[in-house]
DNA sequence: TTCATTTGACCCGT
DNA sequence: ACGGGTCAAATGAA
């Protein structure tokens, strides 16, 4: 993107994410560590740090002048939330986007055996870490049961369904596709929630697993956690070119952080890595979603004695009531 | 042998 | 008719 002049106020919010994107590196650190009394400690300082300076990241998003044109643009209130339609996504991203929430948005399923009452969540999702067939595993263990071209995408669309489908009748599906500006990323729809016991999923990780790390890495770096209302806002009419000048055209999607941090061969360790995207982030809705991240990982603050290091990924779950007027997308800890 | 993947066909809503 | 989601037979890998 060709963001001609960056504003004082810009350049100070990005400051800001900067600090706080260090301070989740710093997070991350610590949860390698052995886990005792101290580093559970350090890790809720860590947090509250994290969350003060999200806080007055929002705060400057808020006051400041050019970017309040894209706040108004990205932030509807929750009452927008209900009743703007998902029409009028203008790419095939997001036509996987607003296509495919209809269906669990509204009432009436779209397709045959679609059930009305599920939930749905998009997350974008680097693959730099997990080779070029697919991002990386998400702690579940999935079964691809089919693949369609898509049209106006260059590339198909993988679907997806628990393991535990038949034995366990998990219901949960996910949507696997290839972004169509950057190969190295990809968007999961996730439908449904897994009902399957752990005790019953084979592939589920050793307690001391890499991807208890890797979901609060992705949390923190590479996941952007993207909800049906995002979705709803970033197809609202007012989001054009014209009446939303600091945003991209290029996609309502948008990476929560451009760092992959653990696979791009960047230690994820307290000096920064280059962040090359820095200069694409033009919108507030990027900024929003790097904020979501680092207060989905502040949520755990609340935690009783959180074991980070033994906490499986699957302990995480979407905040279904998220609500897009003054909070954030979150995971939440059933 | 079992399980996962591939892929064409089918179903269903628009 | 078209496009997206799912099914199920064929195929391959462990």
């Amino acid at each position: 993107m060709a963001e001609g002049g960056e504003s004082g106020g810009r350049a100070q919010l990005v400051s800001e994410l900067v600090r706080v994107q260090d301070l989740v590196r710093l997070l991350e650190l610590q949860l390698r560590a052995p886990s005792d009394a101290a580093s559970v400690d350090l890790c809720r300082q860590l947090i509250h740090q994290i969350v003060a300076l999200t806080d007055r990241s929002i705060g400057m998003a808020r006051c400041s002048p050019d970017l309040t044109a894209a706040a108004h643009c990205l932030l509807p209130t929750a009452a927008q939330q209900q009743q703007q339609p998902l029409s009028g996504a203008p790419s095939p991203l997001s036509d996987a986007g607003s296509d495919l929430h209809q269906p669990f948005l509204r009432a009436s399923p779209k397709k045959r055996k679609a059930t009305a009452r599920w939930t749905s969540q998009q997350v974008r999702v680097s693959a730099a870490g997990a080779g070029a067939e697919g991002p990386a595993d998400d702690g579940h263990s999935w079964r691809k049961y089919g693949q369609k071209d898509i049209l106006g995408a260059k590339h198909p669309r993988a679907y997806y369904r628990c393991t535990h489908r038949n034995s366990q009748n998990c219901p949960a599906t996910k949507q696997v596709q290839r972004t169509d500006d950057d190969p190295n990323l990809f968007d999961v729809v996730y439908h449904g929630d897994h009902t399957c016991r752990p005790s019953a999923a084979s592939t589920r990780r050793a307690p001391h697993n890499p991807h208890a790390q890797a979901a609060l890495q992705g949390l923190a770096a590479r996941l952007t956690v993207t909800t049906d209302a995002a979705i709803a806002a970033a197809a609202l009419p007012p989001m054009t070119p014209e009446s939303c000048p600091a945003r991209s055209a290029s996609s309502p999607w948008s990476l929560a952080s451009p760092v992959a941090s653990d696979s791009n061969g960047c230690a994820p360790g307290v000096s920064p890595c280059p962040v090359p995207g820095y200069a694409d982030w033009g919108s507030h809705g990027d900024l929003r979603e790097v904020v979501s991240a680092c207060a989905a990982v502040s949520d755990l603050q609340g935690l009783p004695a959180l074991d980070c290091e033994l906490m499986p990924l699957e302990c995480f779950a979407f905040d279904q009531s998220f609500d897009m007027g003054g909070a954030m997308p979150s995971l939440f800890y059933p």
